[in-house]
DNA sequence: CCAGTATCCCTTTTT
DNA sequence: GGGATACTGG
């Protein structure tokens, strides 16, 4: 390698590298397709990468590093700045959506919204389509016809995988099917709505990312223009349709590198298709192809299960993963008399293991969905174990949490249709027809938010009503910080809070904790954005998570949130046939290897010690059936290479 | 037309 | 067991 001979480099990547590595490392002109198994060392190939572009004198704003999660490429960039110097930090780095979000607001008019609009989550999204629901006047009496959140999943669904709504109710919902028209109208309904109310949802963000970049070639040349190399994360994780904004972004230069695994696409539920990383060749016929198949992670007894699992997969992955670490103990698969004695086998396990100088925060417990935890999580807090959790429900969609948000969002897009309805119907006496009627009064003044001051109300609700209007005269956020204004929205609600849930000391805190949050920034419309497309995903009903101040604590996750991350010792709960996998999944084959798929992110997670583990008297009330067999992946496991347990 | 109570359904994963 | 919907009284 000439590198060599350059000393105008201060790191020495050939030391630092492996062969591989140091190619995918060095290789920056053209495509580039590195495909990269668990625990290959990807992170830190693309941490050298960006180190490397910058040393070589590429300017960092010329650098996009799309990824998967805001905080992984926060972890890249500060990695790189601390190998090279500070001028990594200048890398911009985000989720497609982050980004997708960060041009369509600069070119909002383009695509026919107004600068400041806003972005709707799922439950955001799900309130518009039962209010459009109800003013259709589509008969909930009618039974057949799908709930919002299927609808949601429908719409989502056609869009992420570039289909007609027919397309999906047909392959997806036939029993839905007579329904068909119904569905077109409030989906055509929906998208109106979003038009005229400014909103975007999270779909909404790709594809208008992609028709801008598709029609308006003046755009395109700029936004293209401005990042000269392109690197993406994940890649089989990606859908079609960032699949194309990528290519649309890379068209003028080629210098795109993508990484990925194919045997780690945990995402085809929205639309994620691993092929992407087969196309991606196709697309680009002088692509450069790299594997990285040394694993760096596992010691060899997790690696024998973790190939085995993956062996029995019907499509047959590109690679195949070796490790030079010897010795480690063979994984467990450990059978317990119910679900009690599997909480209590994982907090034994756990104290026995924190006890030999293992950091609690090295220990992670995986599940498949995110009430799996809460047997486990009542009996770690009886001992007292701290822990937090990472995916599931989240903090962000309680509804008290969106409550205040509520009074946020109109104060920057005053046509929040949503936002609105949600702040008039927590006032007392107003229900949804009065909501409604409060919202059409105050949009036919189109004077902004200030509209409410004027707003003629009944007298049976003039009293809240004049306590709202106080706030809004306020809150005017010219004057007032945003964590002033966050403050005064919540000395507002509190009353409401109160009268509203028994459980109100809990959720108070929970709004404390929102303030913290404001704390940190400077304007309104970062603070919304972030809290809409990053916002923070662990879960806030642990105690624990307010009143344990040290940060060595027991990782609970969902496997989809565990992605990317290590620890020395995994605990995979559930491994029951009819959970993980679900019984969802069991009868489509297509959804069943996606399931073995996310049983290999799991497994690989570990680095020093795993153990499955699973109940084995469970009775499931939708199908009507006893479970009691083991997870077929680990069961189809040789058994020289999994230790088998009985607890009672 | 609001708000409280009864009843039925389905129950994954996330930006 | 929880959320969404249906029904009923005020």
């Amino acid at each position: 390698m000439q590198i060599k001979n350059k000393p105008l480099y201060s790191i020495n990547y050939e030391k630092e590298l492996n062969t591989p590595q140091l190619e995918a490392v060095t290789s920056t002109e053209g495509p580039l397709l590195i495909i990269a198994g668990a625990g290959s060392g990807k992170t830190r190939t693309l941490t050298y990468r960006v180190a490397y572009l910058v040393e070589k004198g590429v300017p960092a704003h010329a650098i996009l590093l799309l990824t998967f999660t805001r905080k992984a490429s926060q972890e890249m960039i500060q990695r790189a700045s601390r190998l090279l110097d500070n001028r990594c930090a200048n890398v911009p780095g985000g989720t497609f959506h982050s980004f997708a979000n960060s041009v369509l607001q600069k070119y909002a008019d383009r695509i026919g919204f107004k600068k400041g609009f806003s972005i709707l989550d799922h439950t955001d999204s799900g309130s518009l389509i039962s209010i459009l629901r109800k003013e259709k006047g589509v008969s909930s009496k009618n039974r057949s016809f799908p709930r919002k959140q299927t609808l949601l999943n429908i719409f989502s669904r056609a869009v992420n995988k570039s289909l007609t709504i027919e397309d999906v109710v047909i392959d997806n919902y036939p029993h839905f099917a007579i329904e068909l028209d119904a569905i077109e109208d409030l989906f055509n309904a929906y998208k109106r709505h979003k038009v005229k109310h400014n909103f975007l949802d999270y779909d909404d963000l790709l594809t208008y990312l992609h028709m801008l970049l598709t029609n308006d070639a003046e755009i395109r040349k700029i936004v293209s223009s401005n990042y000269f190399y392109l690197m993406v994360d994940e890649y089989q994780d990606t859908n079609k349709i960032q699949a194309e904004i990528v290519y649309l972004l890379a068209g003028e230069h080629t210098n795109i590198m993508v990484v990925g695994d194919d045997s780690q696409s945990i995402y085809a539920f929205r639309g994620a298709s691993f092929k992407n990383i087969m196309t991606f060749p196709k697309i680009f016929p002088d692509a450069k192809i790299i594997k990285l198949e040394e694993n760096y992670r596992s010691v060899q007894p997790i690696l024998n299960l973790t190939n085995s699992i993956i062996d029995n997969a019907e499509c047959k992955y590109t690679k195949r993963l070796f490790t030079k670490k010897t010795g480690g103990m063979k994984p467990v698969l450990a059978c317990t008399k119910n679900e009690y004695a599997q909480s209590r086998f994982v907090v034994e396990k756990i104290k026995e293991i924190h006890g030999e100088t293992t950091s609690l925060k090295e220990i992670a417990v995986l599940f498949r969905a995110g009430f799996h935890s809460f047997g486990l999580e009542i009996e770690l807090a009886k001992e007292g174990i701290p822990f937090i959790k990472v995916g599931g429900f989240k903090f962000l969609e309680s509804a008290h949490i969106k409550d205040v948000l509520a009074h946020l969002r109109v104060l920057h897009n005053p046509d929040d249709r949503i936002s609105w309805y949600r702040i008039f119907l927590l006032l007392d006496k107003v229900g949804p027809k009065t909501a409604q009627k409060l919202y059409n009064d105050l949009s036919k003044k189109n004077t902004g938010y200030s509209g409410l001051f004027t707003l003629k109300v009944k007298p049976a609700i003039s009293q809240s009503m004049s306590r709202l209007k106080k706030l809004f005269e306020y809150i005017d956020p010219t004057i007032c910080s945003l964590s002033q204004i966050g403050d005064a929205i919540i000395d507002y609600y509190t009353p409401i809070l109160e009268s509203n849930y028994d459980d109100h000391p809990k959720r108070s805190k929970d709004l404390e904790h929102l303030v913290t949050i404001m704390e940190r920034y400077d304007n309104i419309e970062s603070f919304l954005a972030d809290m809409a497309l990053e916002p923070p995903n662990t879960s806030m009903d642990d105690s624990f998570s307010i009143n344990y101040s040290g940060d060595d604590r027991l990782v609970l996750s969902t496997v989809h949130s565990a992605k990317g991350l290590e620890w020395k010792t995994v605990f995979v709960i559930w491994a029951l046939d009819g959970r993980f996998p679900s019984l969802h999944a069991i009868k489509n084959s297509e959804e069943l290897e996606e399931e073995r798929r996310l049983m290999y992110v799991a497994a690989t997670r570990a680095k020093e010690r795993l153990f499955f583990t699973y109940p084995n008297d469970v009775y499931d009330k939708i199908s009507k059936m006893m479970l009691y067999s083991p997870s077929c992946f680990i069961d189809m496991v040789p058994g020289s290479n999994i230790e088998k347990q009985y607890i009672d």
